[in-house]
DNA sequence: TTTGTCAAACCGACCGGTCTGTCTGTATTT
DNA sequence: AAATACAGACAGACCGGTCGGTTTGACAAA
């Protein structure tokens, strides 16, 4: 069986459309009957494939990294400058992420998530706090090899810009979560890319 | 009655242990049982004061409100600079708002319940949403004012910066839910401070 | 001071409904 | 025939909210 075709398997649609809903309503306000409402099965069917919510959880996290990883870092590589592929993150989280109502029509999944569970279901929400960990990191890896390669000037702390990167992308996620303001989130974006370029070497 | 007395009043309790609550697990997964145990109140009890869930949430938050500009605007016209009346704003967020688990032992309340409300009661989460528009243009008057009077670069975006420190808050405020993490908040709001020294005339 | 009155505050059993999860039975596939 | 997937009735806990009855405290009449 290929990937295209586990796609539209039950488990594999019961996980997308968990994912939507999650991304809307959050963990424990999408009841299970809401899943079944969206695929159009039944209980039976639900509870052979996950034994519990719970279970369910963890796979719809693990299918909501792969497409995090798939929509921010697309064409990344292309670019040749480290502040590049940066800058490439940012307008990918603007335009191919935060905006993907087929994936997320409710905004970002993890921060909806974290929140609901984090004084309320720490084993839950503590794979949530990971993957904002790797995610810091991973913008900091970017900087760090600017700065080495002369990109960014020499002068400039990489883990305060990083610090101050990544609070400003969780912040712009759940003020588009609130709003849905396309231009209120491409000037949020474009003030962080401005905020890049003033640390330039050039500049 | 005075203020003191009332504050002890069953109404004003049940509004002050519903704000820790909410603030730790939301609006709808805070049930009205979990506020009677919380105010050792009963349901007769409760309703003779509020006459649904939603007027409390009301109540609730009228009362976070007052408490955020208790905490965040304490001694700040203290300061005689513009920009350091906001760097005291930013200090208070860290000291006097953030970290004040006694009212807000889950974090900050306004982003735990409009993540939470968006995409489900938008006339709930709709309230919240003025208030963060009231509290970015609040930030953008002290920048507007510290350009003015020149102590901040007169190349400066007023409105970029105030787009930056905003989104920073709440990002850093989403990350302290999480983690609970006072040296990591304290990085945090420091490297903002760090980006507003880079913006002052001096600099 | 004592008593009667009344409204507000409080109590907790109860209501209809929803929640997650189970179980029995049936259909489909191999 | 055996294994797997689906269907939906059902269970038991919990939800927000209601309601009849009880306690309390302030105040007026005696």
């Amino acid at each position: 069986m290929n990937n295209e075709a586990r796609k539209n398997s039950s488990g594999e649609k019961i996980v997308s459309e968990s994912l939507k809903l999650f991304s809307l309503k959050g963990f424990n306000n999408t009841s299970i009957s809401d899943i079944l409402a969206a695929t159009k099965m039944s209980k039976g069917g639900f509870y052979n494939h996950f034994k519990s919510k719970e279970e369910l959880f963890t796979a719809v996290l693990s299918e909501a990294r792969r497409v995090w990883r798939l929509q921010n870092l697309a064409d990344v590589d292309k670019e040749d400058r480290e502040i590049d592929r940066l800058k490439k993150i940012l307008a990918n989280f603007r335009d191919r992420y935060l905006k993907d109502a087929v994936h997320f029509p409710g905004g970002c999944v993890f921060i909806t998530l974290s929140v609901e569970l984090d004084d309320q279901m720490p084993h839950l929400s503590s794979q949530l706090s990971d993957g904002f960990k790797r995610t810091k990191a991973l913008l900091k890896g970017y900087l760090d090899r600017a700065k080495e390669k002369g990109e960014i000037r020499s002068d400039v702390s990489t883990s305060h810009v990083s610090e101050v990167i990544f609070s400003c992308i969780l912040g712009a996620s759940v003020v588009y979560g609130m709003d849905k303001s396309d231009s209120q989130l491409d000037r949020n974006i474009k003030a962080l890319i401005h905020y890049l370029e003033s640390i330039e070497s050039g500049a």
